[in-house]
DNA sequence: TTGTTCTCTATTGTATACAATCCGGCATTG
DNA sequence: CAATGCCGGATTGTATACAATAGAGAACAA
């Protein structure tokens, strides 16, 4: 165990079920590395660190196998997915398609207070360069909000768990150099052609966006090319 | 209990664990309507049905949740999800950029095989005109055989997921007149385009197909237009 | 030494007991 | 008569006991 030894305090009183918590906990714990790609997760430790039963694991188990982050072997029990080279360009690929639909969709549909929050995240990003962990989170948001504005509920959770499983893979794209200002010239064509409701050109701008971070991360994972 | 009241007997010595049987079974009645959108599942009626302990009927429950199929409400458990003209829209939507990207994937990894089988199909379905629940099953396989030709499992998951979501909906689209027609021509369309090796030109038709089924299958819920 | 089989332990799968919560009906009260 | 609050049963959430299995290591034979 990694993370902490301290029994956790399950929630006291709140209307959140234990299953509910412990899901939040693992998906956070594997988020955050604490447990890494390929180590095995046993029952008992999760219900020692967390201090409840078994029970509300194994329902938090189910549902992370469900969201791809765990492989449950029966018998064998939970190992945190670990993704190779053709699983990564796999998720890539599906990425291209998601983003470049939520592009779309978002230059249909966002509001203009939308629209000023991706501009304003951009002029964000310029002032944050340098510092990686802050790039990425207003990456992240960016990324988000173009989300939200597509207004399309099963395509935001389908977002949302390719970036739980994107973040099975060891440090960002920011690492590699020139890739944040590249980034930000990219999220400007994006926010543009969404400012412009011009559907086609965001989702043609989101797919290339994609396509160079795939380039970056492959390069970083597997040192292509 | 429209199921069942039979006892079925639970997998005897099989490699399986007892959850995955439940979640198969389950699967299969919500897909066979034998479970209604909206209706409530206890628990305890799916332990008696199948003859097994609530724990692996709850694990059940959670992947039916994470695949879109269960609304689990605390403390007033299960209910088959319930898809209004919004939700079926999104749906659309989605399904739109998947066999999108599907058809486009399909054009450049197809083999031979696959293509001929494409074609095969379309002749078997020329051949069962008149006979919806046969069109159906054969529109259903070459639509499975795009999938995998798109060599993507995670779309091919998501897809699998979206085609369970779709047959919360009543009936098919091949009950409004001409659909079945209409249908076959999209069809070769999107086969010719593979065949070609043509990408761009799949992933349209393929697109311009859902948008099609989308009309027959608004008319068909809501009387649009 | 090496390979094989057997046993034992750690771990997961399943069943069930118990606790918490919700929902209906009924009675009480203004 | 309407509104409110309380009780009891039905149902789900959680914990735990028990069964089944896999895997590691010991014992033994060649």
């Amino acid at each position: 165990m990694t993370t902490d030894t301290l029994k956790q305090a399950a929630p006291k009183n709140s209307g959140i079920s234990l299953g509910e918590f412990v899901l939040e906990r693992l998906r956070g714990a594997i988020r955050d590395r604490r447990y890494q790609p390929g180590q095995r997760i046993r029952e008992a430790e999760v219900t020692q660190w967390l201090g409840v039963s078994r029970t509300p694991v194994r329902e938090a188990f189910r549902r992370l196998q469900a969201d791809g982050l765990l492989v449950l072997t029966p018998w064998r029990g939970a190992q945190v997915v670990e993704l190779g080279r053709q699983q990564v360009v796999e998720l890539y690929t599906m990425r291209r398609a998601l983003e470049g639909t939520a592009a779309g969709l978002a230059a249909e549909h966002a509001s203009a207070a939308e629209v000023d929050l991706l501009f304003g995240l951009i002029e964000q990003d310029q002032a944050a360069q340098g510092e990686p962990g802050r790039l990425a989170e207003i990456n992240r948001r960016f990324h988000e909000a173009i989300h939200g504005a597509a207004r399309n509920r099963y395509l935001l959770e389908a977002l949302n768990a390719l970036d739980d499983s994107l973040a099975l893979l060891k440090s960002t794209t920011y690492e590699v150099p020139g890739r944040a200002e590249a980034a930000r010239q990219e999220h400007i064509v994006i926010a543009e052609a969404i400012r412009r409701r011009d559907a086609g050109a965001a989702e043609q701008a989101a797919r290339a966006h994609i396509s160079t971070a795939e380039e970056a991360r492959l390069k970083l994972l597997f040192g292509d090319n």
